[in-house]
DNA sequence: TTATTTATTCGTCAACTGACGACAAACGAA
DNA sequence: TTCGTTTGTCGTCAGTTGACGAATAAATAA
């Protein structure tokens, strides 16, 4: 098999094998699901940290479409349209079993592997959802960014944790993803305004 | 050091041992940090899995106090007042870094560590919750029960992930616990009769 | 003091694990 | 064919890792 075809086919063994398995998952048995031998593996990752880096790299960084920001603001359409859309996209494209597990694993193992690259994404997204939201609104948001955020975590961070059950914790399965989203979504807009004032208010 | 004392040192220090670094932390380094050789280990757990299971039903199932039930449904107190208390504990003394990493480590470890139990005590929790507002608002409730409790994840789930947020990706640290939480339960309560038709009419 | 139990350690086994040197097989170009 | 490059495997090394038999030290009872 070629280089770069068998290295991608690694690649894609191993971001499912270690989402499962953990980052600590054998290289033995990654190979075995490779259908390799286990000394091939280092002909392409020189080191098992390599591999790991690549693999999140690949497919935690890369999860975060561009695109999403663009259509948040596309403000031809009402916000819950957008906010429903995006959230339906965002569930089924990034918060998946396989991106929260390697997340997760990533998250506990290194105390800064997550952050940095992905605070700074999620903060862009949690001030766009609220300048957006305050614009069709109407409604004058209070100065403090960290409050700003907190607001937005209502919503991000309830859809967010609903992932969580539903693929770490494997549990809520009884609704389906568009009709929490959408019910999650709603309560928030309707909410958006009491929320602002009260937040305000202190 | 007499058997009873030697063992709670042990757990205590497992605990904390194999929430920092895994479950898959070796016994070898445990011993040390409890500074007896790794032999002694097994005079208290015949294997490595069974200290991990008394770890885990001690300091994660322990977790939840019986007495937060009854105060959530102590109607002589506003709603937002029982909530702010509940969820002010809660937060302190369960959400913790200890019992999250490992909720989480177990969580991904085994498929069903955590749910059990864990569910059915948080289903009545989400249940209690719902009832004692609805009540207080003199609002009438949907039938489904999925979504009775899906609308309670919306305060619960946005506090988890807060502590997920705090504790596991280290970060959203700059507002206080109390002032997140206090945030949380207002929107909550200020959204829920909004909440429970937009809910309602589908 | 002596006997007996209890607490604790030493040393080791067998299985595992990341890494890698050496060698074989396949393949294409000259 | 021939030769070099690429793809691939075998076997192994050094360091881990859970587990445990056996010996030792300390405490307690007789």
């Amino acid at each position: 098999m070629p280089f770069n075809e068998r290295r991608a086919q690694i690649l894609d063994v191993a971001t499912e094998f270690f989402a499962e398995n953990g980052l600590a998952g054998q290289t033995r048995q990654l190979a075995e699901k490779c259908g390799i031998s286990q000394r091939l593996l280092y002909r392409f990752f020189p080191t098992k940290e390599d591999l790991l880096k690549e693999v999140y790299n690949r497919e935690i960084l890369g999860a975060f479409k561009a695109v999403w920001f663009v259509e948040l603001q596309d403000r031809s359409q009402p916000m819950a349209v957008r906010l429903d859309a995006f959230y339906r996209d965002y569930l089924q494209s990034t918060l998946t079993r396989k991106w929260l597990r390697l997340f997760l694993y990533a998250s506990l193992a290194e105390a800064n592997m997550a952050p940095d690259y992905i605070a700074a994404i999620v903060m862009q997204l949690l001030e766009t959802v609220m300048r957006e939201v305050a614009h069709e609104r109407g409604v004058e948001l209070p100065e403090d960014p960290a409050l700003l955020r907190e607001m937005a975590w209502t919503l991000h961070g309830a859809i967010s944790h609903y992932a969580i059950r539903r693929h770490i914790y494997q549990s809520s399965l009884s609704l389906s993803e568009d009709q929490v989203v959408t019910m999650h979504v709603r309560v928030f807009l309707a909410g958006f305004e009491d929320m602002v004032e009260v937040c305000s208010g202190r």
